[in-house]
RNA sequence: GCGCCCGUAGCUCAGCUGGAUAGAGCGUCGGACUUCGAAUCCGCAGGCCGCAGGUUCGAAUCCUGCCGGGCGUACCA
């Protein structure tokens, strides 16, 4: 949790007229503490009148070491530079103005330069568990986002062929960070944008008549430059068993919507039938051909031009990116007449803006990197703010077998697709796997490894540990030990919950509004893979260490209610990757 | 040439909106199943955080330069 001092102020403002729900949610310990800490900072910063100091920032976090408490800030630290006064001093000004009403604390301490360091009374983690039993799907949901209306668009595909593995990535993080952002309270649609339109499409229907041409039995060469791959084989031969050989030899240049129409079509269902075996769906398919039905490039461009980013030079139209930090201008209108791609584009952001999208955010191949300046530049011509559009770049996925590169061309249409990935590896271990590394950072993909159904696969993992949980509550209910608070809500007393191992893990489970808030302000999802691995070691090192259900009844009662706290943000977790929490494995 | 991204343990990577002793998985080696699922757990070993400066009370984290790798650099889509 980060406050600035604006923040304080304003904090302090609501805190007078309005209650605690104005405070982003997070857990209800670590919630309190900032609260109590801003009660006790607020004074000093009121003190040194700092009103340009809106800079500073305080963070409350979990230390690595538990002598230096449950929690350790260091506002003292930051204050310094502000109230120019020795920062332990600070922290015992600090320090005395804290008002622990509820008898949260067992007692602060100031260490080594000035850190404050918080010792929670073991009973007040508690909270926690019921917190999250209360309402288990909505635990680590806010309200960060206030209603905010976002699409995000990903995958993209050019329906010229089957997708690949790379895409399955894009896929992955667009439809994951659509699920962390509406967690945090954003309104979000889901768009796929399909490039039909230009002449790629009519190198797609050329490349399906030389195709069908060769199967009934004339001698085409296939040219260069053309879709070659096998699935184009395969859409000659769909064609000929609707068609036969009505085509035979007629002239291109007469049938060749047809040919462009039939493949387009046939492909992108492909497409549409493979992201929902991965389980993707999207809120809206738009068509680039509809921006040029509806003369959408023209609009754009002449929004643009007056406000004065338009310009004519030799023959061509020129957007004057540079007027925004592009490193150069871009050509919207060719010489020839014939709009660019990315007057396409930027007719596509307009409209997405025009739809009243408050932010927008685009999953794009990293290879595409040279595009974010000239996009962004383009919105702001367009009087939007810069900040408005988002653009994620995904790094490249490297196929692997064992540890050895899949050999792949694009050129020669020699690829593995996303389809043969999900049907080898299953989507949960290939989710999963797109989802444990940074965005901006490459993956090695190992089918093999994705494959496997052992520790070395870290779905299986997290997956082995909901199983385990499920089987846990199965076991009590064969011994007859009640669980019906599940249902009823009125949960045992938890005073039985006094191991260090049993309070870290609840204290992690109170982290989780945390991860899900940091996924959606730094739109990066892998934080999510991460945090359940570590939950779920956890809980695996305290199941081998200690027996849940046992002899004790209250004890047992008190670990059970622990147990279902886990399993139910396993659960919550697995649910926004979009991964299945089985009951068995 | 210019621009963007990346250099952290043997390998693959977290940590990067600056905080106290830099983490995980895999791999090596050694241990734990008559007891809730051993697809699990415990332990050992492993590091000038690419190099050099700078800012700071404090730098893996921010700035500059260099080295190494990837990508981009069209009146292509």
């Amino acid at each position: 949790m980060i406050i600035t001092v604006r923040q304080y102020k304003e904090f302090r403002r609501n805190h007078q007229k309005k209650s605690k729900e104005d405070l982003p949610k997070m857990s209800i310990v670590r919630s309190r503490i900032v609260r109590m800490l801003s009660g006790a900072i607020a004074p000093l910063i009121d003190h040194a009148h700092t009103s340009s100091a809106g800079s500073v920032q305080v963070e409350l976090e979990i230390p690595k070491i538990p002598e230096h408490g449950d929690f350790a800030t260091n506002v003292a630290l930051t204050l310094t530079r502000i109230l120019k006064r020795n920062p332990r001093e600070i922290a015992a000004h600090v320090v005395e103005g804290l008002k622990d009403e509820s008898g949260l604390l067992e007692r602060v301490e100031i260490a080594g330069p000035g850190f404050i360091n918080l010792f929670v009374k073991p009973a007040a983690w508690h909270d926690i568990l019921r917190e999250i039993l209360s309402d288990p799907s909505g635990y680590g949901r806010t309200d960060l986002g206030r209603g905010k209306r976002v699409q995000v668009e990903f995958v993209s595909a050019n329906p010229t062929g089957p997708l690949h593995i790379g895409h399955g990535r894009g896929a992955a993080i667009g439809d994951v960070l659509s699920n962390v952002l509406e967690a945090c309270g954003y309104r979000v649609d889901k768009e796929y944008y399909i490039n039909d339109a230009g002449n790629q499409m009519d190198t797609l229907g050329r490349s399906l008549y030389y195709r069908y041409q060769q199967q009934i039995g004339e001698s085409f060469d296939f040219p260069e430059g053309h879709y070659q791959g096998e699935y184009m084989r395969e859409l000659a031969g769909e064609f000929i068993r609707e068609s036969g050989d009505r085509y035979r030899k007629a002239p291109l240049d007469e049938v060749l919507p047809v040919f462009t129409a039939f493949a387009s079509e046939r492909i992108l269902n492909g497409i549409r039938e493979d992201l929902e075996a991965f389980g993707i769906g999207f809120d809206q398919w738009f068509s680039e051909k509809s921006l040029h039905e509806k003369d959408a490039i023209r609009t754009t461009i002449e929004e643009m031009a007056s406000r004065d980013y338009i310009y004519i030079h030799e023959g061509a139209t020129w957007f004057r990116s540079t007027a925004f930090g592009d490193e150069k201008d871009r050509v919207v209108i060719r010489a020839n007449g014939v709009s660019t791609y990315f007057a396409a584009d930027l007719a596509y952001h307009k409209d997405k803006f025009d739809r009243g999208y408050e932010m927008v955010v685009d999953i794009w191949g990293a290879d595409h990197h040279g595009y974010v300046d000239r996009m962004l530049a383009g919105i702001q011509a367009m009087g939007r703010k810069r900040e408005d559009l988002r653009v994620i770049l995904v790094q490249l996925v490297n196929l692997l077998r064992a540890g050895k590169p899949v050999a792949m061309s694009t050129r020669a249409g020699e690829f593995v697709t996303l389809r043969e990935v999900i049907d080898e590896v299953g989507k949960d271990a290939a989710r999963f796997i797109f989802l444990t590394r940074r965005t901006d950072s490459p993956l090695d993909f190992d089918l093999d490894v994705a494959k496997m159904q052992s520790n070395d696969n870290p779905v299986f993992y997290v997956q082995y540990a909901h199983a385990r949980l499920c089987s846990i509550f199965e076991v009590a209910g064969e011994r007859g030990i009640p669980c019906d608070w599940l249902e009823s809500g009125n949960h045992p007393p938890l005073d039985a919950l006094t191991l260090p191992e049993e309070l870290e893990i609840i204290k992690f489970l109170g982290e989780y509004p945390e991860i899900i808030a940091g996924c959606s302000a730094s739109l990066e999802p892998h934080f999510i893979p991460y945090y359940l691995h570590e939950l779920v070691s956890l809980f695996h090192r305290y199941y081998n260490r200690n027996r849940i259900v046992g002899d004790d009844p209250e004890l047992t009662q008190a670990r059970l209610v622990m147990a279902a706290a886990v399993r139910e943000v396993i659960r919550n977790a697995l649910e926004l990757l979009g991964v299945d929490a089985p009951r068995k494995m």
